[in-house]
DNA sequence: AATGTGGGCAACCGCAGAATC
DNA sequence: CGATTCTGCGGTTGCCCACAT
C-alpha cells in the first residue's frame, strides 16, 4: 500500500540513508523550499513530500537535541500532559529541541509505565481504584491502628514481594502548587515535605485529613498523598537519603488508600498553603 | 552459538483542518 | 462555494538491537 498523497509515482520507504539526509539537508538549507509536495523532486529524492517533511521535523534539523530526557524534562512531561492528554505537539513546544514524536514514543515507553507502577493511570493521571490494581497484581496491606511501626508488603512480580518497615510513620508530600527551590521551575512547581501521619489516616484513609497544629501545615486541608507502591518501588534505592524508609513520593503520585484524588482537586485543597519559606518540614525522618 | 523476546524508536498511515484553486 | 491539495497531528507499525534462555 502505498502513500495516498503519493501514490502516482514510485516512491521508497522505510530508513533514510545518509546520502538522502544529505540531500534533503542541503536542499532545505540551501533555499526556501516551499511546498514540501515539490522537495522530493527538486531535491533528487524518490520520497513522498511528507515523508521528507517528517525526516526532516523529527530528525534532521539542526536544532533538535538529542539524547536522553532530563529529570525535568520528564517532569515537564508528565505535567503538560495531566493537563492537555496526548496533544504531542503541544506537549513538545514546552520542551525546545524535542519533537512531538520523542516526547509520544517517550511517554508510551518509559511514562506512561513509570505511572502505571505508581499506581497512576497514564491517562487520567488519577489512582487506579484498589480493585483494578489488583487486578495489575499489586496487592498492598495498610493495617495500623496507630503510630506504631507498620510494614507495607507488596506482592507485584515486579517488586519482588518487597517488604517495607515504616518507623515512625512519615508520609511525604509533593505538591505541585507548592513553590520550592528545586530544580523544576514554575509553572511546574514541586516541593517535598514530611509530617507525622495522624492516627485518622489509618483509621479512616479515604478521608481529607485536617491536619493539625503540630506540623507545618498548620489548619491547612490536605489530602492524603501517597503511594504505596512508590515507596516499595523507590525504598531499595533511596533507603540511604530516607532512613524512615518512606520512599520520597513525587507529584505525580496522588494515591489515598481508596478514593480517587483529582488533580486539579488536590491542587486547589493546596492553595491556601503558606509560601515555601515559611514552612519547615520536621527534619526528623528525611 | 542459536533462537526467542521485548523495548526503543523511526517511519508510516489516515484523518482533520487550513489553504488554495 | 465546492473540490482539491497541503500541512499537521496522533495512533500504529515494524525494524533493529540488546538481553535472556
Amino acid at each position: 500500500m502505498g502513500h495516498r498523497c503519493c501514490n502516482k509515482q514510485k516512491v521508497r520507504r522505510g530508513l533514510w540513508s545518509p546520502e538522502e539526509d544529505e540531500k534533503l539537508v542541503e536542499y532545505i538549507t540551501t533555499r526556501d523550499h516551499g511546498s514540501w509536495s515539490s522537495v522530493p523532486k527538486s531535491a533528487g529524492l524518490k520520497r513522498c513530500g511528507k515523508s521528507c517533511r517528517l525526516r526532516w521535523l523529527n530528525y534532521l534539523r539542526p536544532e533538535l537535541k538529542r539524547g536522553s530526557f532530563s529529570a525535568l524534562e520528564e517532569q515537564v512531561i508528565i505535567d503538560v500532559h495531566r493537563i492537555l492528554g496526548n496533544r504531542w505537539a503541544q506537549i513538545s513546544k514546552h520542551l525546545p529541541g524535542r519533537t512531538d514524536n520523542e516526547v509520544k514514543n517517550f511517554w508510551n515507553s518509559r511514562l506512561k509505565k513509570k505511572l502505571m507502577a505508581q499506581g497512576l493511570d497514564p491517562k487520567t493521571h488519577n489512582l487506579i481504584p484498589t480493585r483494578q490494581r489488583a487486578a495489575n497484581k499489586v496487592a498492598c496491606s495498610m493495617s495500623p491502628s496507630n503510630h506504631e511501626p507498620f510494614s507495607i508488603t507488596s506482592h507485584d512480580s515486579k517488586m519482588k514481594d518487597v517488604s517495607l518497615e515504616i518507623n515512625p510513620p512519615v508520609l511525604t508530600i509533593v505538591s505541585p502548587n507548592y513553590p520550592s527551590n528545586c530544580s523544576i521551575q514554575p509553572p511546574f512547581f514541586q516541593a517535598t515535605t514530611s509530617l507525622p501521619l495522624p492516627k485518622s489516616c489509618y483509621d479512616n484513609p479515604s478521608v481529607i485529613w485536617n491536619a493539625n497544629s503540630q506540623n507545618s501545615y498548620d489548619s491547612s486541608l490536605f489530602t492524603c498523598v501517597s503511594s504505596i507502591e512508590n515507596s516499595l518501588a523507590s525504598s531499595s534505592s533511596s533507603s540511604s537519603a530516607n532512613p524512615t524508609g518512606f520512599g520520597l513520593v513525587d507529584e505525580n503520585c496522588f494515591w489515598t488508600c481508596s478514593n480517587i484524588v483529582e488533580p486539579f482537586e488536590a491542587a486547589k485543597i493546596f492553595e491556601s498553603v503558606p509560601p515555601q519559606d515559611q514552612v519547615k518540614p520536621p527534619e526528623q525522618g528525611l
